[in-house]
DNA sequence: GCGACAG
DNA sequence: ATCTTGTCGC
């Protein structure tokens, strides 16, 4: 089933609304929680898809054991795009139809792994963290790309990592989830630690460089996507 | 002012 | 993110 969302009341609609809500929301992430133990319960892909012509987005939800990685429930939203596309902002763009997916689980979540950046982020709140303080459930990043932040590459073996810097201060970690291939970047998003962030990213990578979670996500939400285009 | 920039 | 075929390699 796929539930449809508008865009929420209240919603930001200049850049600078939108800066001014993640200075306030950065104050509620909590940051000294070690979080849910690689293994245990549930973990939570979400993603989303765009078609900017047609003014759709479609997001997605999945999730699994932790233990098996078994697929154990999944649901798609679509909705209006809610913000344009600014590095920085782009919590805005995905999370009201995140939320909505989310929300058609029937389920608890468990931990949540966002496609993108938590902590690693210039203000510090990232969509990771945002979608955390929103739902008041554990999150992280994994994203795909460096943004405008530094490391020294890892080490070649899977599990080598470095810190993914912002300066001097340690935003998250270049985490090689495969032997010799190109770093995944890990984040914090709200009550989980960095190394535990890291442990779950490992164990969610038992075959690709990117989480089971994200790689599900990405595939429903642009499955999703589609479905809700065709018609139009 | 210019370029870079998660998805 | 998205537009897009074949191709090199394990």
């Amino acid at each position: 089933m796929t539930t449809t969302v508008g865009i929420p009341a209240g919603w930001p609609a200049t850049e600078e609304q939108a800066r001014a809500v993640q200075d306030e929301l950065r104050e509620r992430v909590v940051l000294d929680e070690r979080g849910p133990e690689p293994g245990a319960g549930h973990v939570t892909g979400v993603d989303v898809a765009y078609d900017d012509a047609r003014d759709v987005v479609a997001a997605a939800a999945v999730v699994l054991e932790a233990a098996t990685l078994r697929v154990v429930a999944e649901a798609t939203a679509v909705g209006r795009i809610s913000f344009p596309y600014v590095p920085g902002l782009l919590a805005f763009r995905e999370i009201p139809t995140v939320l909505a997916a989310l929300g058609a689980l029937g389920r608890p979540p468990g931990l949540i792994v966002c496609d993108g950046y938590g902590l690693a982020h210039p203000r510090r709140f990232g969509l990771a963290s945002h979608l955390g303080v929103l739902t008041g459930l554990p999150t992280i990043g994994v994203a795909k790309n460096p943004f405008t932040f530094t490391y020294d590459d890892p080490r070649t073996p899977r599990g080598s990592a470095s810190p993914l810097l912002a300066g001097s201060e340690e935003v998250g970690r270049a985490l090689r989830t495969r032997d010799g291939v190109k770093p995944v970047y890990v984040s914090v998003g709200h009550r989980v630690a960095l190394d535990n962030a890291c442990a779950h990213a490992l164990a969610l990578t038992p075959a690709y460089r990117l989480p089971e979670t994200t790689r599900r996500a990405d595939a429903l939400c642009r499955r999703a996507l589609r479905e809700a285009t065709a018609a139009l």
